[in-house]
DNA sequence: ATAATAACCAACCGCTCGGTATGTTGCAAG
DNA sequence: CTTGCAACATACCGAGCGGTTGGTTATTAT
């Protein structure tokens, strides 16, 4: 990779990790240069301002990591369980302040969404996109679930009901809430089975 | 009612809406200044800091607007039908606009819990309050319900899912999919039942 | 070897923000 | 009648922000 490939690189991956933490506003570029040990005209070389930083952050960081995440699950031969497995998992290998930093994709759809179009697209692209591999996962074994299911409305649902559990752990800075809602998560899509 | 209180009042009234249209750090105080049309020595006069006006927006506005939302369908003789009847209700009855605007509380929450202390406990209380009075009238009709709930759990997750609901339709700009999630919620909450 | 361009730096700009200092008005008690 | 304080108004401040400008160094193509 060449340097100046490094450079961006760099930026993108320390800008991702602020935005995570402090929310897309609250990221100061001086911040990213001060971590990156880079000056202001070598962020605006390589983005031509803070938003495009913020577009490529989402499509080149925050796009592949997240269908990387939930495809595995997905991907198995129960799903139900592999989704239930995944969740689970993820409960108890998140630290404390990961838990309460929230999830990229939902930070930026509370913070973002109604304010620029561009972050609003791309956000419903991704939530279109993971509500498919839900959808895709349950109807390869469909023969297994409830027969009234509507597969999307169920895939939407999961997700809401797992982002609301990661903002409801903001607010006690604590894993414990989230693990329950989690448990009660899964109690709900092993009860899709017949 | 004072020339001050009216003055006090009407401030807290624009601020409770713009920091629900916009969030709190997006609110600015001249826009509210310009609202109320007057001056910041006023409103200097009433809160001794934007963060102090924010709290009070939250005690004064917020709290009480809350609880009054939620006692009704939870006193009803059956509230699991008064929960899912409040849910459609609304949905239907809320505008898209209304709807993209997001739940106040669960707002602040996802900008103010990781920020600023004094909100995340006023935020953490206000969601207790909201659970105890959902487990509560669960407790009322529990010999009709499944045995095997945890209350507080399932408050808690029907909390979750409806916060992640009104986060999802702020992609989609979009009453549907709102509808959606809060379909399949009253599915999963009508069978809790027996 | 040299010209051109990519890659980067330092200084500065305009703007908005929350907050403050000082001044003015009006009512109400003594 | 005046003294005093509540209830405002006006003007200003410093800080931080995203972004721009003009210049410098390094790399690459001819």
């Amino acid at each position: 990779m060449s340097d100046a490939e490094q450079t961006r690189q760099n930026i993108l991956s320390v800008a991702a990790d602020e935005i995570h933490q402090h929310g897309y506003k609250a990221t100061s570029l001086s911040v990213i240069l001060n971590r990156c040990e880079i000056s202001k005209g070598a962020l605006y070389h390589h983005f031509t301002s803070k938003m495009e930083l913020g577009y490529a952050v989402f499509e080149e960081v925050y796009t592949p990591m997240f269908l990387g995440v939930w495809q595995s699950p997905l991907s198995v031969e129960d799903p139900i369980e592999g989704l239930c497995d995944f969740l689970t998992t993820m409960t108890e290998e998140m630290s404390c302040s990961e838990v309460v930093c929230g999830c990229p994709l939902n930070n930026l759809c509370e913070e973002m969404a109604n304010v620029d179009e561009g972050f609003r697209l791309r956000i419903l692209s991704m939530q279109e996109q993971l509500n498919q591999l839900i959808v895709e996962a349950l109807e390869k074994v469909s023969e297994n679930l409830r027969a009234e299911l509507a597969f999307s409305q169920v895939g939407y649902f999961i997700v809401a009901a797992l982002n609301g559990a990661t903002s409801l752990s903001k607010s006690s800075r604590n894993k414990a809430l989230f693990q329950q809602v989690i448990a009660e998560l899964c109690l709900y899509i092993r009860a899709l089975k017949k």
